[in-house]
DNA sequence: TTTT
DNA sequence: TTTT
């Protein structure tokens, strides 16, 4: 039977996101997202912050890379996938991903001029992965 | 700023919970969750399983470790949690895990009787981590 | 600035699904879906169930009038819409609807088995609303 | 068997929190919330807004009174309770709103300063419904 | 490695 | 009635 496996998150990106081109065509991004939490801890105010290993594809990858940069807020929807790697040692390791379904950017919308590199305004702040959109071809936006 | 962590599951644990008592007399209750997803790939069905670290404390691990068995349906919403650990060569390792705030048991009712240690059902289906409750002292259940 | 409007429930169909054609061909579903909270109040066990109106359109309205039927459990994500009608007497009034964007039956495979009036098993107990799917010309279910 | 019935909001207050304090000390605020959505429709961005009843009980309305105002960005997880009043002329209608259980300030903090007539900060920016605390004697905040 |  |  199906479950649910869905993460929310809202946080700040680390870094930019870094995007790579597998072979087929297929576009990854991926990066570091900081969720922070502050609470008292015996009168004094402490803040713990968790990362986030942030996947992206296809699309959702594309937009991603021209619209998100190093200490934007974004809202972030997803799944849990947890895969095994061999390490430069050879040694099997194990990490856990977010892999986005979607995503809103929040706060200011001046935080959301697209780089020089690229001049196109998305239409909407939601972007969702359509497991489908190919930019490459087209050079469209996928929205 | 504060930002959001937040975890929501549906699916089958793939143990018992394991009960640990910290020194202090604090209770850890930890157990596997797999959330399956079916899909079609060229035109065969494929089912793929996704395996979570389920942890919980306090007054969620004593109802947990009461309530909740290898095989049983459970919707779970917590917060994600990556911690390091050294392994028994003394090697660093990361290892996310899902810190759960809150539980509900789906599925039959008759799948939720207390097992025969105990004997107390819960006037609630859906238990909260209140992050104080004292159950060693007292012996009764956190609500 | 987009905002995020998300609805999670799990529940059971108080009835089963009715659907409509509207012209153009579009196709809504509608059920009512309960969910239940069980607490103690001063010692006794009290239930308090909460009534939501669920509306799917196109593809995932199909789906949902084949699969989901009175009294099954569903986990159902959506969004909050409120919208005004005039009842027969004319009087404006206001309702508000979870719009349905996925669900995902749960509860025992067996109660999934599609009725005699159609034969066909969805490959996924994920059914998402493609916002395109045209189910009426093709015959074919939308995945 | 127990259900689940949850919201996720992020959106702005459309005015002040609006606090009463009922018979027996209670305190409920209330103010409606939009989340906006911005699609393209033919070519053209169409944005559409809806609007949500939030309500909070005791310690979060408090919370709320102090810290949030017209135009602020928050997050806010909750419940949906459709619940029937009369209106003016006694006619039976309608209402559903969120009940919060918690609730994040997004944004910038200096969005956050308390107004004139309170001063004291909020440790967290994650304020809990914790269905027990009374401010009104102790004069003290919830945490 | 983010943010406040 | 918010925000961009």
């Amino acid at each position: 039977m199906s479950g649910i496996n869905k993460v929310i998150l809202v946080g700040h990106l680390g870094k930019d996101p870094e995007v790579r081109h597998l072979e087929g065509g297929v576009t990854v991004a991926s990066f570091p997202l900081a969720t922070s939490e502050t609470f008292n801890k015996d009168g004094r105010r402490v803040e713990q912050t968790e990362w986030h290993n942030i996947v992206l594809w296809r699309g959702l990858a594309e937009v991603a890379s021209k619209y998100l940069q190093k200490g934007k807020l974004v809202y972030i929807e997803g799944k849990l996938r947890t895969r095994s790697f061999e390490d430069k040692e050879r040694v099997k390791k194990y990490v856990t991903e977010v892999v986005a379904e979607n995503f809103t950017m929040l706060g200011r919308k001046s935080d959301f001029e697209p780089t020089p590199a690229n001049g196109i305004l998305p239409p909407n702040n939601k972007i969702e992965d359509d497991f489908s959109t190919s930019i490459d071809e087209s050079g469209d936006l996928p929205f």
